[in-house]
Order: structure tokens, then C-alpha cells, then sequence
RNA sequence: GGGGAGAUUCCAGAGCGGUCAAAUGGGGCAGACUGUAAAUCUGUUGGCUAAGCCUUCGGAGGUUCGAAUCCUCCUCUCCCCA
């Protein structure tokens, strides 16, 4: 949030997060149709979208009087902190006007609304922070690499929405992003342009930097040579935003079935069934090269003495570490 | 308070005494194609010491050679009437 938000007290305008609980808790149910119910009409209400489509399926009171809730909050904020301006999805224009309709009711104050469209993708997936394979803002919940890895792989189509909604990108540049993406697809000017400017705007440049190289070496012509040539400051650095797990003791001498390793040892995957359906289908590589499942992995596959790359599937990358 | 419907593997949703680790669809994962896209196609989707074995169908009991399927009680959800 400091990335985006100034929440520094001497500043004019500051940024502060506040809970409407603190506000609520101690209003009466009674004081609240008496102050707050008596400006709004029903027929105000029942006329809102979000309320009309659910009459016919029914719509507890609870839900119908959320927007009354909402709209007194707006009017608290109003009085309390001079907030003039809410922003919300689409779904919640209603809410919101019913809070600029109270204001102006009460206190004839000016307030506005202002909403954007559900950001939806285009296989439907809704981007919501329910949603599976989102990401988040977090460097803990979401690694700088995978951030980057995330908007680089959008399809052409979200690219293009995306790269207006998400950067400050001005009508024309982005007019000649599209342009020029459109001449030669696969060189994915948009994915590029969206991947970097988010990164850098929510991480920092250097962590762009890094997830670039690590593309590099993880989706480029990588070879298991190249890993092992590597300085070592240089493959931990690449490694930053892929999950590690570190191994407590030295491999045997023998090495270990690698179906043990992935499910075992690490925790690559979930079990060694899975592991083995995976290796089946020749989906596991390690330090790029890929192996079935009767693999035994060994001190040989130790990079500097102490790293192995697996990889599952196309995408996914784990760094092990064994500590001897 | 009265009446009815239901609870199944990640989700939706079949199954209604053996052939059920459970149809089908979605999602997930992997493979092919490709641009580390999209679309499409293929495989896979409980676990394990793996031609076998173990644990799953709301919970607890029971009937049976055998239960997700039948019976009893309990818990929860939904709908209708008051």
C-alpha cells in the first residue's frame, strides 16, 4: 500500500484506512431509521438495479438494506473526513449513489461516485481475488518473477484491455503498442510493455531486471551447461522468486528414487502418486533436462555442489537446496 | 409450529444392494501445436510398499455374504405454509 498511497500525516491530503465497524457498532438500530431511514424512500431503493433484479428471486432485508448501510457510511466519511469521492466496481454504482443522494439530503453536500467495469478475463475468469492463478501486489503472496510472469503470459486479447486499465500509458502510446503488436504478434509487444511497466510501478526496477534474466535463462535456450557455468551469486539471484526447498542432509552415495525426491524430500508435489503420473507424462526435467521415473537423482545433479532445478511442466520452477 | 426436498470425490451433478475410487461437465495438472498466447486436440485428476492393497459418498449405529445405495437416530442446508 506505501507503494501507492502516501500515508504520511504532515502531507495534506493523506491516506488513512478506517473501519466502518467503528462507526456502526454503537448505532441503534432505532437511531439509524430515525436519522438515517427516514431520508431515504423505498421506492428510491426498490428502483436500483442491483435491488430490481433480485426481487423476483427474493432478497433478504439484510442484503436490501446493505446500500443504506453503505450510503451512511459515505455520509460519516463525508462529515468526519471530508471524503467527497468512492470508488467501486460497477456493481456498486447504486450503493454509491444512494450515498451521494444521502449527502446531499442531510447535509446538502457534493458528493460523487465514480466506478469502473468488472475487469474480467477474456476465458471468463472473473480477476477477482477468489479467483485461482491471480496475483497479488504482496511480494510474499505473489514473487516479483511470478508478477512478471503473470502479465507477460495474458493472452492477446487481455493484453490490449489490460494495458489501458492497468498503465499510465497516454491514448496514443498505447494506440501504437496495439499497432505495433498487431504486425507481428508473436514478438508480444503488449505482454512486454504490460509485464515491465507493472513491475517495476509495484516492485522496483531491479526485481524487473531479475525476472527478465530468469526468463531468460528459464525460457530461453537454457541448458544445464549454461546452469552449471553460472557464478553462484548470479543463480541465487535468478532463483529469488521461485519457490525453494531446502534438503537438511547429503544425498547417499547411491543417490534416491526421484519419486521420493518430488514427493518426499521436497514437496514438488502433493503426492508420489501424482509425481509419478507427472514423470509418466513426461512433464519433470531437472536442471533442464527432462527424466522419467526411474531417474535416480545423485550427487552428480548437484549444481555447485548444492542446487538442483526442477521443473514441472513448462512454467513452474523449484530450487532445492541441499545443505550437507 | 406444520409440510416437503436435500447433504456424493476441488466445484456442479449422476448413481439408488454387488460389475463403484463412483457417469458427465467445469476446474486443475501434464503432453502436442504455438508466441512462455488464445483456440483446439490428447492424457490425467484419493492414497500406497501399485496386475494388489487401504481410506472415501454429512455423522453415529443397524440390516445383509456384500451398502454411496435399505432401516433408525442425530447434525446441517434449502423450499413452501402458518
Amino acid at each position: 500500500m506505501l507503494k501507492f498511497l502516501d500515508f504520511d500525516k504532515k502531507r495534506d491530503n493523506y491516506a488513512e484506512i478506517v473501519n466502518n465497524y467503528d462507526w456502526t457498532k454503537d448505532f441503534s438500530f432505532l437511531g439509524f431509521l430515525r436519522e438515517i431511514g427516514k431520508h431515504i424512500t423505498v421506492n428510491y431503493m426498490i428502483a436500483k438495479d442491483s435491488v430490481k433484479k433480485r426481487l423476483d428471486g427474493g432478497i433478504s432485508f439484510t442484503e436490501f438494506s446493505y446500500q443504506l448501510l453503505q450510503a451512511y457510511d459515505f455520509l460519516w466519511l463525508y462529515r468526519n473526513k471530508q471524503c467527497k469521492l468512492q470508488m467501486g466496481g460497477s456493481d456498486q454504482w447504486g450503493n454509491i449513489t444512494t450515498g451521494t443522494e444521502l449527502i446531499r439530503r442531510v447535509e446538502q453536500g457534493e458528493a460523487f461516485a465514480l466506478t469502473c467495469p468488472l475487469i474480467t478475463k477474456a476465458d471468463g475468469g472473473k480477476f477477482g481475488k477468489t479467483e485461482e492463478g491471480n496475483v497479488w501486489l504482496d511480494p510474499e503472496k505473489t514473487s516479483p518473477y511470478k508478477f512478471y510472469q503473470f502479465w507477460l503470459n495474458t493472452s492477446d486479447e487481455d493484453a490490449e484491455r489490460f494495458i489501458k486499465i492497468f498503465t499510465l500509458f497516454s491514448k496514443d502510446e498505447v494506440e501504437e503498442l496495439v499497432a505495433r503488436h498487431k504486425e507481428a504478434p508473436h514478438e508480444r509487444v503488449l505482454q512486454n510493455a504490460l509485464a515491465e511497466h507493472l513491475t517495476i510501478m509495484v516492485h522496483s526496477e531491479k526485481d524487473f531486471n531479475a525476472s527478465v534474466q530468469a526468463s531468460q535463462i528459464l525460457f530461453g535456450k537454457g541448458t544445464t551447461e549454461m546452469l552449471r557455468n553460472l557464478p553462484e551469486n548470479i543463480l541465487t539471484a535468478l532463483f529469488e522468486g521461485v519457490p525453494v526447498f531446502e534438503i537438511n542432509e547429503a544425498l547417499p552415495e547411491e543417490g534416491i528414487m526421484v519419486v521420493d525426491f518430488l514427493a518426499e524430500k521436497t514437496k514438488i508435489f502433493p503426492s508420489k502418486s501424482d509425481a509419478r503420473r507427472t514423470l509418466k507424462d513426461n512433464g519433470v526435467a531437472i536442471n533442464k533436462r527432462k527424466i522419467n521415473e526411474h531417474f535416480i537423482v545423485s550427487k552428480k545433479d548437484l549444481i555447485k555442489n548444492k542446487y538442483i532445478l526442477v521443473q514441472r511442466g513448462k512454467k513452474s520452477y523449484f530450487l532445492v537446496i541441499v545443505r550437507s
